[in-house]
DNA sequence: CTCGCGATATTCT
DNA sequence: GAATATCGCGAGA
């Protein structure tokens, strides 16, 4: 049975909320269709001390300032002029910390040559959802277009890797956190 | 297969 | 004016 999950799931700590993402599915209403696709690949950003964060230094601008809402909202921002990413803003209301999520595997009918390439990347993962700029500040346990659930499976410990941040090397040693997590072997995680 | 580069626009200095 | 939490293409090996 799904279940949207709720506030409490999103408010604990980051690098927690960053692993069980895992597993979990977003579901994404447009018009009469229904976009499903199961979470596998996310990081964490921890600001303000983490350099790699929006939020590092606690800085506050138009663009940051959903960074700052309760766990539960959206953090979507255009980066490269070209690409939306989507960021789920955890922990309480004032503390800056979001997970990137990077890639879903697409559930439904698709070839497999094409669930491969949907949205195995953070860009494409939005493009694919028809994210756009107004989805800045999203509530997940309100919306009516764009929500996650849990349909009871657990994840295997053993299934969840870790690895350096993707992108992020102006950050020098934040860079080198494991803080991205990601399925191993799945077939929708980005390349490298 | 790997590498390098350009696209493109918003944000911040 | 510079930088940017990416992607896909084309060249070379």
């Amino acid at each position: 049975m799904p279940k949207r999950l709720s506030r409490e799931f999103y408010t604990r700590s980051t690098l927690i909320v960053a692993k069980d993402l895992l597993g979990k599915y977003l579901v994404r209403r447009v018009g009469r269709k229904t976009l499903v696709g199961k979470i596998v690949e996310t990081e964490a950003y921890i600001g303000p001390k983490d350099k790699a964060s929006h939020s590092y230094g606690g800085k506050i601008t138009d663009r940051t300032k959903t960074f700052y809402l309760k766990g539960g909202h959206l953090y979507v921002y255009l980066c490269y002029g070209i690409y939306l990413m989507l960021n789920i803003v955890t922990e309480k209301e004032n503390k800056p910390e979001a997970v990137l999520i990077r890639a879903l595997e697409p559930v439904g009918k698709y070839d497999f040559s094409k669930i491969k390439n949907l949205s195995n990347g953070p860009g494409k993962l939005c493009r694919w959802l028809e994210i756009d700029k107004s989805f800045n500040g999203e509530d997940l346990t309100k919306s009516k277009r764009i929500w996650l659930e849990s349909r009871g499976e657990k994840m295997k410990k053993s299934r969840i890797k870790a690895s350096r941040r993707i992108g992020v090397d102006y950050a020098r040693e934040w860079a080198n956190k494991p803080w991205r997590f990601y399925i191993f072997e799945n077939p929708s995680v980005s390349r490298r």
